[in-house]
DNA sequence: CTATGTGAATTTATTCACAGCA
DNA sequence: TGCTGTGAATAAATTCACATAG
């Protein structure tokens, strides 16, 4: 399930060394070095070199990192290699603007579905794909999605999140600010947008 | 500037019991254990107590903790006491939907202003806010704006921020996926939308 | 000479176990 | 007795320093 030994923080940063990597490599370029991969995106060499070796040997002393290499392997590591469909709950403002995201696509995913309980909202589309209702979630077991992102209340999150798991999900991207309750088998991550913003001051405000 | 001792982890979980707690009272409770809160809100009770303990004393022994105590402890800890304006850069999708969030009141922020580099978008309205030409960003200064949040393509990103910096302002919430440099005073918090997605498999595709 | 890879040292954060107090 | 507060133990992550290899 999880390989051992291996930090949870490493696996948060792998995502922005693959997204450098992409970058550079539709740059033209095809070796870099830790140090001015880690220039570019925000972290120091040695983490990065830390990083990478806790999956072996990617680079070649001396000389660097092949950009290719490092890309097929943090690909292979994250387990992104093969497209993976979601279903966006929840077609409100944030909704809407997730759906129209265009950074899914460079780690290979698509929103195919979306879902909301507003009977206006039903049936219209947004960028080529029906909102459906929410009622109908088990269709996700039939599709083969895999990952439920909720946009929804903070009140209906939790009930939503029981439809999803209920429909075979087993990754939950939740932006609804609260906490959610999943069987263990089943991974949330929730991205608490005004939390962020409310550890500012904390920063910012000095005295 | 930065309270000495206290873990970022600590400071990242107060607007979590802040919102909890909030909640809390809002149904009318006024005393809570720690392990009452931590099950709300999806937190070990002697976490609780172990974060609420880098500030003094919270609580009282064998009874608990006063709810009303705990959040204006909270606010001031996180210096969240007098309401502050944010300015939006980039009104598209997200940041659209960034300027209608509701979230940010809770925890007494406003975004007052936005700006974007679109003729057609400037002078329009989203939700009583005037879109504004970015290149005139250094109102910031004169109207004590001293949040920015990035909602603009990554191309864009790191001159926008570049431009809020000298509009003085001093924290900066970053939707763009990119890492972007600023003087050591600026505070930068990058939240990667697709970065929390592409972790999910990892997590999940078990083999 | 350059840049990786990695044990060891250090720092930071979590978890425990229980003393202290209403 | 019940629940907080906290020193001590453990675990996790970062940082360093340098051996190693092209």
């Amino acid at each position: 399930m999880k390989h051992k030994g291996i930090p949870d923080e490493t696996i948060r940063r792998l995502p922005v060394y693959l997204r450098g990597l992409i970058f550079l490599q539709e740059g033209g370029q095809d070796r870099i070095s830790s140090s001015k991969l880690g220039d570019f995106v925000g972290v120091q060499s040695w983490q990065i070199r830390k990083d990478f070796s806790y999956f072996g040997e990617f680079g070649v002393r001396g000389v660097g990192y092949e950009i290719k290499k490092l890309i097929d392997g943090i690909k292979e590591i994250l387990k992104l290699n093969k497209v993976q469909n979601a279903a966006l709950v929840g077609a409100g403002n944030l909704g809407s603007a997730i759906l129209s995201y265009p950074g899914f696509e460079l780690y290979g995913f698509n929103v195919t579905m979306a879902f909301d309980n507003n009977a206006k909202k039903i049936g219209k589309k947004i960028k080529s794909i029906e909102i459906m209702d929410v009622s109908k979630l088990d269709i996700l077991k039939k599709k083969n999605v895999r990952l439920g992102i909720i946009a929804v209340p903070r009140s209906e999150a939790q009930e939503i999140a029981n439809a999803l798991v209920k429909a075979g999900v087993k990754g939950i991207l939740n932006f609804s600010p609260c906490y959610i309750m999943v069987p263990k088998k089943v991974k949330v991550m929730t991205i608490d947008i005004a939390g962020y913003l409310a550890r500012m001051p904390y920063y910012t405000l000095n005295g």
